[in-house]
DNA sequence: GGATGGTTTAACCATGCGGTTAATATCGGC
DNA sequence: GCCGATATTAACCGCATGGTTAAACCATCC
């Protein structure tokens, strides 16, 4: 746990906010990673999250203060892992529409593949607590860059390539299509009669589909 | 709130379950969804239910034992809500593809609309409490009716009317248009920089797109 | 080797909350 | 008008949980 000392330590003003152990902060926000997502912030224990990074209780309070600054730290994780990978692709202005779709749905699904609980706790967290998206949002990034996409989407229509469609509606339509199945893999699977297998089965399905589908869905 | 004491009460044998007062019991239920779905089950309190109910705490538990029990009873009920609105149409062998689409289209985004936490709730407790629909769905209903949708995909595929799409896909498909963004409204409000009349606005033009769309993804 | 200051812990505290209980209110039947 | 049942309440209980505190720990510097 004792780390070589921060390196950003300056000699002169004796700091109010204490950096600590950055090794130990980290496994203490692996650790609330997992159970956050995993029961959703209210349902979840700071003991439970201490006793999973192997820690006593109150250093989680240590270095996070309160249960709802973690979980903040948590969520703003979350979302800065997820946006920037539909995003950071939509927004590059030098692949095509036909190129973007097809990248962000094989990436999507293997990244929601590898965490099944993750659009799950985004989304609880969501309607949760919707205030702490907008503090969020206005702390850092801000809006989301559609610019690119609004053009691309608008030469596509003017070269008769795709129906008039705003870029907010091509955004929904995306992150509908890719994020719901995984929020609701429970429910799906009991519905439509899936164990694991079928449920894999059933991405590989989905792999192949959705480009397709939205991209069909796109031309007039 | 005394009512005309229950008609299935029968004289012999001692009731165990008590039937109890429908109008309280619904006034109760009529709460209870009000807390449940804007708060989470999680983070809803007994005691904010029954003064929402305009009824003390222990009637409450009078009237459904735990919260657990309560949560149970308002999660199948809006599953109920919402399950037949969409596969009660899409059951229907009399009418088409082409027809269904739109009318749950409406449908859905009127439903919702008209209850904001209504998507938000379903999905996190989905997550929060995955074993719930299996244990729900056991008890009522079951699986989900799909042959319709499965013939009528097959024929207009044989048709050269639609690409090959398996009903499983088409219902998550269909489902993720429609309830994702509900769901994350907060987060898709702050993003894409919507105050409500544009919300609003956003809803009315996706009622117009979404028919159009989904069925342009269903042709080959 | 001891003073200093960040790190970690065991023990503790206050309280919010789910659930229970025992007493009261209300009504239908006689 | 009283009886037996159900309906409703105020008061209470136990405990889990978020948060605090005071002490111990352990490097590092002089």
């Amino acid at each position: 746990m004792v780390k070589p000392s921060s390196s950003t330590r300056r000699s002169k003003p004796p700091r109010v906010t204490p950096p600590a152990d950055q090794e130990t902060r980290d496994r203490i926000l692996d650790a609330a990673h997992i159970v956050f997502t995993r029961k959703g912030t209210a349902s979840s224990r700071t003991q439970e999250i201490a006793a999973q990074a192997g820690v006593n209780k109150a250093l989680v309070h240590y270095y996070f203060g309160t249960k709802a600054a973690l979980a903040d730290a948590i969520f703003a994780r979350a979302l800065g892992t997820l946006m920037p990978r539909i995003f950071g692709i939509l927004a590059d202005p030098d692949r095509s529409i036909e190129e973007k779709v097809p990248a962000i749905v094989r990436e999507q699904i293997d990244f929601q593949s590898a965490r099944p609980y993750f659009a799950g706790y985004m989304v609880s967290e969501l309607h949760a607590e919707p205030e702490r998206i907008t503090r969020l949002m206005a702390r850092q990034g801000g809006r989301v860059p559609l610019d690119v996409i609004r053009r691309q989407l608008r030469e596509g229509a003017r070269a008769g390539k795709f129906r008039r469609i705003s870029p907010e509606q091509f955004v929904a339509n995306l992150m509908g299509l890719l994020i719901f199945p995984f929020a609701i893999r429970p429910a799906l699977c009991e519905l439509l009669g899936f164990d694991t297998p079928r449920w894999h089965a059933f991405l590989e399905e989905r792999r192949r589909l959705l480009p397709d589908f939205f991209m069909a869905g796109l031309r007039p």
